[in-house]
DNA sequence: TTCGTCAACATGGAAT
DNA sequence: ATTCCATGTTGACGAA
């Protein structure tokens, strides 16, 4: 079956139900039952001609269909969320007229974009944070090994011949140095 | 059949 | 009180 409005199963409209879907409390967040006020897939005007053909054999609660927009509608939607994330009340007037499409639905589709970008911006910072995370690893192991070469050279200058050495820091070059204390009474 | 996508919805919090 | 938004969830649908 193709995925458009236009073969879309279809409810009756209401009266004076409002657009706000939270006044229909319903099974699961998906909120669907028999005083739904209009099908969200449909124009108004299609609602009314199509509603005919629909004989709500299933005790008066049709089966959830799921709007597809079309591919112009995705596209328009697009190109007005890369050039604003929100939308105001008449710039969402004017695309959902735009559209056919409902203010609701475009509301709806804002947000639900809103939450996809942030989605996607929110795996990438992960991929980022795993990957630093990676070479930090990298980095510790190769600073222990380090260590681990630098104690095993001041055990080596150690003798029971010599001083005492520490190990510093070179100013200059920044390289790790065996001091002797001898070398430090110098100084 | 399973899984991913996405429109629609529910809810709670912030702003007004 | 109302509106808007972020976030989480549901269910329809197509693809694998």
């Amino acid at each position: 079956m193709p995925e458009n409005s236009t073969c879309l199963e279809l409810t009756i409209s209401i009266p004076g139900s409002s657009s706000n879907s939270s006044s229909f409390p319903s099974p699961g967040g998906g909120g669907y039952n028999m005083m739904r006020e209009l099908d969200i897939n449909l124009v108004p005007s299609i609602q009314v001609s199509n509603n005919n053909n629909n004989n709500n054999n299933n005790n008066g609660v049709p089966p959830r269909k799921k709007l597809r927009l079309t591919k112009q509608q995705s596209f328009l939607l697009e190109e007005s969320f890369r050039q604003n994330h929100t939308l105001n009340p008449k710039e969402k007037e004017a695309l959902a007229m735009q559209l056919k499409l409902r203010t609701r639905q475009v509301e709806v589709w804002f947000q639900n974009r809103r939450a996809r970008s942030k989605l996607k911006q929110t795996e990438m910072e992960c991929e980022y944070l795993k990957r630093w995370f990676g070479s930090l690893t990298e980095q510790n192991r190769r600073l222990k090994k380090e260590v681990e070469e630098l104690r095993a050279m001041k055990v080596g200058v150690l003798s029971p011949h010599t001083c005492p050495s520490t190990l510093t820091m070179c100013p200059h070059c920044e390289r790790v140095t065996t001091t002797t204390i001898r070398d430090e009474s110098r100084i």
